[in-house]
RNA sequence: GGUCUGGUAGUUCAGCUGGUUAGAAUACCUGCCUGUCACGCAGGGGGUCGCGGGUUCGAGUCCCGUCCAGACCGCCA
């Protein structure tokens, strides 16, 4: 028997037992007459006691050999603290040990493997299988396991089953770039990993699933940020003879569930904001409604009063900061080269202060009355003390911008509290977007996405005019999930393609089997997929995905641990029929 | 593809306008310590200042290039 307990189990009413107990050694207090050993493991610590005159001679000298990380099984008697630790549950307790073995020396770690380490990302990426035993990544993977079998059941409740799709597929120019992997057995071909399971999912509710999920791995060789990983999870759904607010609703309970049983939270009804309403009040189809800091439209008032600046701009829009009238010159200035910096992109930045007194100090009063700064404040709804940030510019590059002042503001306020969760629906998206420079339209979504019905005839007209059924989950100004109702009549995916500047042909070659499928009886349906990694980040608080995945990948793609991707034998490219050409 | 920030002891960092032998904390090693739990005390070892080139009497420090890491923009149907 390796051990009796964990090391998270022992407690006073375990007093006089024997145990046998193994695991890591954390730490050691080596007051000399007596040896302190904390033992570590999934469960908890430990403390171990080494005693000059209890514990036996040779023990007692193993027990000085001891270094941190050493796996070690004793035996051993639990006995009362003389002074307990009340911070830790196994406080009350201790092992006095009477056999010692180590299962396995260790070196010692690069980093201290305690919760506020000393290492940095660089490091703790390298050695991740000793980053994991710190309790920080330890509750995170635990949490995440939490969260998905709270979906699982959740969705299995609910009459979903999961279903596995497989992952060597085949590569679509559209959209993201695929990862591709050569086929030995048929030479000079390629696989491509999913970037989502959609048209296999599409073809479960052809096949009469009904009602899908899939925990899935999906896969897109973009760049990565804190909250993108070239490898990641969905929650993937799809299900059949649905509209819209059945799905809107299913997932809003499923969502609802998740914040209850996971973190003891209530939420009301989801809002829900049209793209258009969005993109007006917060300049962004992901908005942090956690705050407000809604945009105020300045146009009518702020042109026209011989600010050449704003007269000539397409919009001008600002924020109302709480508070922060007591703003300096030197810190407003400040503010003025972050929203300059190329990341942003901004001209400048108009500031008006509404003083507590109820006056008005502006860096455009040469041009503006205190009445037009009034006029303004309520436009955006500011309070006395407040400051008014305002840009122009063109709208959808304006907006941005000051979307992403906005929550800027909202970080350094405070204001995105991590314990707070708002969700909102975002719905009503358009169908295409125009891409100025390959000078055809994209799908906003993906090509399988349903037009509002009643719009179907304006694909023939002004096709950049047709919204779609398509829908994304936001929380706490993160896209956690996003779907559609899919077109499931053959025609009309066809008319899709053709808008989408697909040949006939092209369109055959890479989605035939998926209108095959639609002329044999393909019932209307619709679906969601929901970032598993970013949902369980920000459940938790977080806004890093990194924790919560095993072994990352780092900013380029890279897997430092494991040192992927790598290049292969040549024996293997002989294989697969491949010749490198540059590095 | 781009912007910004960083790379100095095992680790996290400091090192000013270039100037003696590059420091701190922590980790590590040795000794001491009769109840520790961030134990304490005393001592010790530990550096290709990412790499290459340049400027200079002299470079961790300035310049150019390059590699690596992080954040962001583009990108992510």
């Amino acid at each position: 028997m390796l051990r009796s307990h964990t090391c998270g189990d022992l407690n006073i009413s375990d007093k006089n037992s024997s145990v046998v107990l193994s695991g890591w050694v954390q730490k050691i207090r080596d007051k000399g007459f007596m040896i302190w050993v904390d033992l570590r493991d999934r469960y908890g610590v430990t403390q171990l006691i080494f005693d000059s005159e209890r514990t036996p001679k040779n023990v007692f000298e193993a027990a000085k050999t001891l270094g941190r990380e050493f796996v070690i099984q004793v035996h051993g008697t639990v006995i009362e603290r003389e002074s307990k630790n009340k911070h830790i549950p196994t406080g009350d307790i201790e092992v006095l040990v009477e056999t010692l073995q180590v299962l396995n020396a260790s070196k010692t770690p690069p980093f201290t493997i305690e919760n506020n380490t000393d290492g940095g990302e660089d490091i703790r990426m390298k050695y991740r299988y000793l980053d994991i035993r710190r309790n920080p990544v330890k509750e995170s993977l635990l949490f995440r396991h939490r969260v998905s079998m709270e979906v699982r059941n959740y969705l299995s409740t609910s009459g979903f089953i999961e279903v596995e799709t497989p992952c060597l597929i085949k590569s679509t120019p559209e959209g993201a770039r695929d990862f591709v992997v050569p086929s030995r057995m048929n030479s000079g071909e390629f696989y491509a990993l999913p970037q989502s399971p959609q048209t296999f999912k599409q073809l479960l509710m052809v096949g009469g699933m009904d009602k899908y999920f899939q925990i899935v791995k999906c896969f897109r060789d973009e760049d990565l940020r804190a909250d993108r990983q070239p490898e990641f999870t969905q929650i993937d759904c799809e299900l059949t003879f649905v509209e819209q607010d059945d799905i809107l609703n299913t997932f809003e309970s499923l969502t609802k569930h998740l914040l209850k049983t996971l973190k003891g939270v209530d939420v009301a009804a989801f809002p829900r904001m049209t793209y258009n309403d969005a993109m007006r009040r917060y300049g962004n189809d992901k908005p942090d409604i956690r705050f407000g800091m809604e945009f105020g439209e300045l146009n009518t008032l702020a042109k026209g009063k011989g600010f050449q600046v704003f007269d000539k701009q397409e919009l001008v829009v600002g924020i109302a900061v709480p508070g922060a009238a007591t703003f300096t010159r030197k810190e407003i200035d400040k503010l003025i080269d972050w929203v300059k910096r190329p990341q942003i992109g901004a001209n400048g930045l108009v500031w008006v202060k509404y003083n507590e007194d109820g006056s008005y100090k502006s860096s455009v009063d040469k041009f503006y009355s205190q009445e037009d700064l009034s006029k303004w404040a309520d436009t955006c709804n500011a309070q006395a003390g407040d400051l008014l940030l305002v840009m122009a510019g063109d709208t959808s590059a304006t907006r941005s911008q000051l979307s992403a002042l906005r929550m800027e503001m909202g970080e350094r306020l405070g204001l995105r509290k991590p314990d707070e969760f708002a969700p909102l629906w975002i719905v009503d998206f358009p169908l295409l977007e125009w891409d100025a420079e390959t000078e055809r339209f994209h799908a906003m979504h993906h090509p399988f996405t349903a037009p509002k019905p009643d719009q179907v005839s304006l694909l023939e007209t002004k096709p950049e005019k047709v919204y779609a059924n398509a829908y994304d989950l936001v929380l706490n100004g993160n896209e956690i999930g996003g779907g559609s109702i899919r077109i499931h009549d053959q025609k009309l995916q066809q008319r899709m393609f053709d808008l989408l500047g697909f040949t006939k042909e092209e369109a055959k070659a890479q989605f035939g089997f998926l209108m095959d499928a639609f002329q044999y009886g393909a019932p209307p349906h619709g679906g969601i997929a929901l970032g598993f990694d970013r949902l369980v980040a920000i459940l938790d608080g977080k806004e890093t995905i990194r924790d919560y995945i095993a072994f990352p990948k780092n900013n380029s793609g890279r897997d430092v641990m494991i040192d992927a991707p790598a290049p292969i034998d040549t024996n293997q490219l002989e294989e697969l029929a491949l010749t490198i050409n540059k590095y």
